[in-house]
Order: C-alpha cells, then structure tokens, then sequence
DNA sequence: CTACTTGCAAATATTTTGCATGCCA
DNA sequence: TGGCATGCAAAATATTTGCAAGTAG
C-alpha cells in the first residue's frame, strides 16, 4: 500500500526505478515544485529554478515537465491562459482529483477540498461507469468551475 | 423563459443587440461551428470558413473567436495539446455543463451524456456552495476524465 | 458618413528540436 | 566509459497586434 502523498525522494527513487537519471536541473525543478503549492508555468518554474541553479536552461525545463509527467508525478493543467501549468501529483496511484475554480478575469485559481463525500462518490461511480461503456482506461480526472472572482467582481 | 439550445438566429440576435456588427466572416465562423457537434480548433476553424469563403483570413477567426466567448455563445476549452477548442455554448443564459473523456494518447474528445442525474445535482449543489464560500459568480463547469482510449491501450 | 471590422504582415508567446558537449551511473 | 541529459540557438506552433482599407448600419 503506497502513502498518500509523495515525497521528493519518493520522486527521486521512481526516476532512478524506471532506469532514468538523477541531475541537478531535475532535482531543481522537483524542489521548487514540492516547495510550492500553486499550479506553476514552465516559465515560472524556469525562473525560479534558474535563480537557485544558474546553468539550468528553459528547455530543459520543458524536457523535464514532459518526462516528470509521463512518469505521473507531475500532473499538467490548463486554465484557459494559453499555457500550461504543473503540479506534483497526489500520488502515482491513488486518487487524482482535482478541484478548482478559476477566475476567467485574473486566472487566480483556487483549489477546493471542501466539497461534499457525494462528489467524490459521484465522480467515482461516473469513472467506473465510463471506463466500462466507453473502454477507456481513465488515470485521472478534473473539475473545474469557471467565473468571476469576488475581487474581480467589484472592478 | 428562454430556449435550451441556441440557434445561428439566437446568436445573430445577440450579436445586434449587443451593438455589434453581423459580417460575413462572423456568419461563416458561425455557420461553421453549429455544423460541427465537435470542438474546433482556431485552425480547423478558419481551414473550412476560408474554403467557403476565401475572403476571410486567420487572424479575424481568432479576433471572432475571442469576441464569441466574450458575448456568451462560445465557450473555450483546451484538452492539453497546447492550442484551444471552441464550442457553441448551450445557452447563454442557462446550463453549461461539459463533460468529456480525453484521450491523452491521441486527443480523441468524447462528450458524453449518459450521467447520472446524481452527477447533475452533485455539481449543481457544489457550484450553490461554492459561490458562497468562496465569493465566485459562476458561469460554467467542465468536468474531464484523462485516461487512454481503447484504441490506444491496444497500440 | 462614421466607426466598427477586416486582411495582411509583423510581432509575441509558448513549446519543441538539432546538435555538440557534459556528466551520471 | 557509454549513453542519457543538457544548454544554447534556431525552429515550429499558437495567438495577438498595428495599420491602412473595407463596409455595415
């Protein structure tokens, strides 16, 4: 039975399992994803490993972001901006939900876990029901709701 | 009381009433996508409006695109492939639910409507607490499974 | 008429790729 | 040491914008 939530090193272990390497720039861009807990850009995450670690370059940033989520413990997300943001998934097996609502003004978006046991159960059930009548293999699944943000709603 | 599916003449409505001008790019653009029951991509969009009509170019399918989502009878989704989807959206007014399975191998898009009414309800409650908790107006949802089609498991 | 729209080309923004060099296991 | 990884620059995509010319109302 897996824990919930990774850790780095778990990270660290399934790179080094699926026979791929441990670098300075993937360990980079592993800190400054477990360091935060908002959906980064590449550009955001580039800058910020960039800062720490001088040599890392952009594109290997973007490399990175394709490997880490072909292995599942990144997950990639968009909002509707045009680009795309990053996350450490929940877990490389377990459940991978996630919950937002995102303001279509100011693209601040906010991850709720607040909802009901029934959401969870509905979307469960939804995912069995899907993966039989559809013959889809479902990993993953996301909920988004769309609008004005309170501070957005007053300009 | 207002209809549940909207009409080419609905959005021609609209697009008068909001003091905008009805041209034939904005028609063809249209035409387009209410002859479609998938989403469009920016490209595919102006591929088949400029066959029909070789006048219109590129860059006004983005500008109509962007104006249509703004007024309401569009909406923008985006699947992970690095590029947007547009949609004629239900209504205007009332429900805009969109809920899909993804592909991630090959981006295949199936909406599917066979949920449960407790799923309905499910996000309809969610949405009425999530407005209040967290100060949202909200317009929309999209709820999206990611998995691997059965094509691609066999691949 | 007049101001909203358009087409074209150029500019941005995001992401991907080629290739010589670097460095982990 | 061998081959995966990287950095840089260039390329490929997607989208936006400036501006003169067109046209709907």
């Amino acid at each position: 039975m897996m824990k919930d939530t990774l850790s780095l090193d778990d990270v660290l272990n399934k790179i080094s399992e699926d026979g791929l390497r441990i670098t300075l720039p993937r360990k980079g861009i592993l800190e400054i994803l477990f360091e935060s807990d908002e959906y980064l850009s590449a550009d955001e995450i580039y800058s910020r490993v960039h800062k720490r670690y001088p040599g890392v370059g952009l594109a290997t940033v973007y490399r990175t972001l394709i490997l880490l989520a072909e292995i599942g413990v990144l997950t990639k997300f968009e909002f509707g901006e045009g680009k795309a943001r990053y996350e450490i998934a929940e877990s490389t097996t377990g459940e991978n939900h996630h919950h937002v609502l995102v303001c279509t003004s100011c693209f601040k978006v906010i991850k709720y876990s607040d909802f009901t046991s029934d959401e969870r159960d509905c979307m469960k059930r939804n995912e069995q029901h899907l993966e039989k009548t559809h013959g889809f293999s479902i990993n993953r699944h996301v909920v988004q709701f769309y609008g004005v943000c309170r501070d957005c709603q007053r300009s």
